[in-house]
DNA sequence: GATGAATGAGCATTCATTCAT
DNA sequence: AATGAATGAATGCTCATTCAT
């Protein structure tokens, strides 16, 4: 009689478990997206509109917020881990990545804080592995007698650098972060993604 | 159309006029510890509760948010403007102090990560006049040839240290403080609130 | 990070989606009856607490106030029109209708004055073209030389026998408003909804 | 130590006993504005601030926020009856103060509502006599015979006007006041306060 | 008598999380 | 397994009214 939003709508394909994992997929991509733009405080609700499904699915594949943040947490460092192994790493090149995700994305610089700082309220417990997986594999890769060889060094400089980062404009933020690696007098490869984007 | 406060309820004592710096110094502090706990995040309730007022008297004390958080970070800039301006000050006495406010107050972390990177929101139209107030006091306390006298290396620092800082647990922030210092090579004084605690 | 909504507690029971159409119905309802007991000025607290939902219902089903309030009109509206367009019908037939409405519900006559006025802030941005509405759907029914013919005059009556009515006790709407059409030497039907109740 | 908008403040000079009188009049000439301006809703604050006195000398002369409307309409009765007692009055220049005080406030629009209509909650016990002694000053001129001369029509023909006149646009009042006398076939005299402004 | 700060209830609005379908 | 409606606690902010000075 009213208007009324239900009349005539049609839900969406039930897409079925196959669609499960591309779900997973697409929330995680949302959320890096709508934490870069609006911080780690944004809706949920935002997050699983911009993946396209329902907020019933969120839930299903991450219990609350934090584990969605630590999920876009961990795919990041997946990629430090990758670029770390991958064959003819050096550290300036994984350091390159690290500070590719710095500057990328608000939230990654954000969770990094909690974690890398190994103190406030752990996210969801992941925080302080991923943080330990970072230290981990880029010690692999540190020459003895680096600058940031000594115990804590390495990821008190990454904090630093984030530091040097955070609130800034995203514009502003490779060359402040790149400013900040010369001022600890560390070497930095190239800021991109891994697996680097072609070229 | 009046309200009705029912029968029987008794107000607290209302102090009068000649509370009001009392509560306006009050709001401030309390603005000071919960932003402590709670990160800049935390409700203006929670400021007023601790406050002990109510919360009508913070929003007329503070127009909004932010001017609770400029409030509480333009009390943290005299005091670094105080120290640099004393007889006999030095840039790693300045800094000392600086470092102290990094260390005891997550919320002036946070404030001069807004400003200091120079993007962001600015809070309350405040904050880039407080960064820039910061910078002033210390520079004019620079050593021609210092480590930090190049343009912008100044701030810059400052954010970093911050960054080795935000998120630490209380009991861990002076020592990754001092430790970022050492990284960048650069001395610090006692760190202390100026007026420094005597002794 | 997350909410923390206490153990124990019991929610009501969640319908589901079925829901949605009977809560929306449900809304509706209660703000007619609201808003004719407190005018358009009522908390929409209550309209949720009288439809039995709770508020983020109504917000999910009405963006906001006005929203709330121009569907509540848009069903008086769609009475009149159908009263207009029914067969048989005439003029006076349809003022009884409008007519019904204006006694019925103070909400439909301070909208239809929002309206029918012409000025003041439009109900986002409903008013003006359910005005139109109402008088296209009447000026169909007006013999020529009927007196409301000249133009404007039609809405203009309404407007006037509305504020007859304003403010009036429930029990002397009906009075008044006839009184005012006698005024007005305007023939009007009987006063009722429409579809009208059987007998 | 913080900007603190008490110090160096001072207080107005306390003009004593012989304000009162003084006060009073600002006060209500302020409601006058702000409601013609924010409608009967607006804070009291801002009335106490137009009237550049504090809040607490509103509350000294006006109980609660309905006496300082009630005095409002006061004042326009006072105009209405002295314009329907000075020498050579009739009706059509009585109406034309009247709709004057229609059109000029939307604030005493509405009060007239509450009140012309004898129902909803009388205005502090004052609506129901404002509204009779308007209607007792303008009877008073009523030629026998009249159109309105029938029981009741008189004040239901105002409250028609100004049901014309709700919501209406400011410079759309009078115009439409004035075609609403016409549809009801009264002779209405200039729209004018009482005393009428030279000339 | 005047001032304006203090009080706190009240309202709009948002959003994490649950759950019927 | 997906959808998206429902829930309601939480929070920001406003404003009538009181009252110390």
């Amino acid at each position: 009689m009213s208007r009324d939003p239900s009349e005539g709508e049609r839900r969406p394909q039930n897409q079925g478990p196959k669609a499960a994992p591309r779900n997973r997929a697409a929330l995680i991509a949302a959320a890096r997206h709508v934490y870069a733009e609006q911080g780690l405080g944004a809706p949920l609700s935002a997050v699983a509109r911009r993946a396209g499904v329902g907020q019933g699915v969120m839930y299903r594949h991450f219990p609350d917020r934090d584990a969605v943040a630590a999920a876009v947490l961990e795919e990041n460092v997946r990629q430090v881990e990758g670029a770390a192994a991958a064959p003819g790493a050096d550290l300036a090149g994984a350091l390159g990545v690290v500070t590719w995700h710095l500057t990328e994305s608000a939230a990654f610089i954000n969770l990094l804080h909690l974690d890398v700082a190994g103190g406030g309220e752990p996210v969801h417990g992941y925080a302080h592995d991923l943080s330990a997986r970072v230290e981990v594999a880029l010690r692999r890769l540190l020459p003895p007698g680096h600058r940031l060889a000594p115990d804590g060094a390495l990821m008190l400089a990454v904090s630093m650098v984030s530091g040097a980062v955070v609130g800034a404009a995203r514009q502003d933020r490779e060359r402040r972060a790149l400013a900040a690696w010369r001022l600890l007098a560390v070497e930095v490869g190239p800021v991109r993604p891994f697996p680097a984007s072609a070229g």
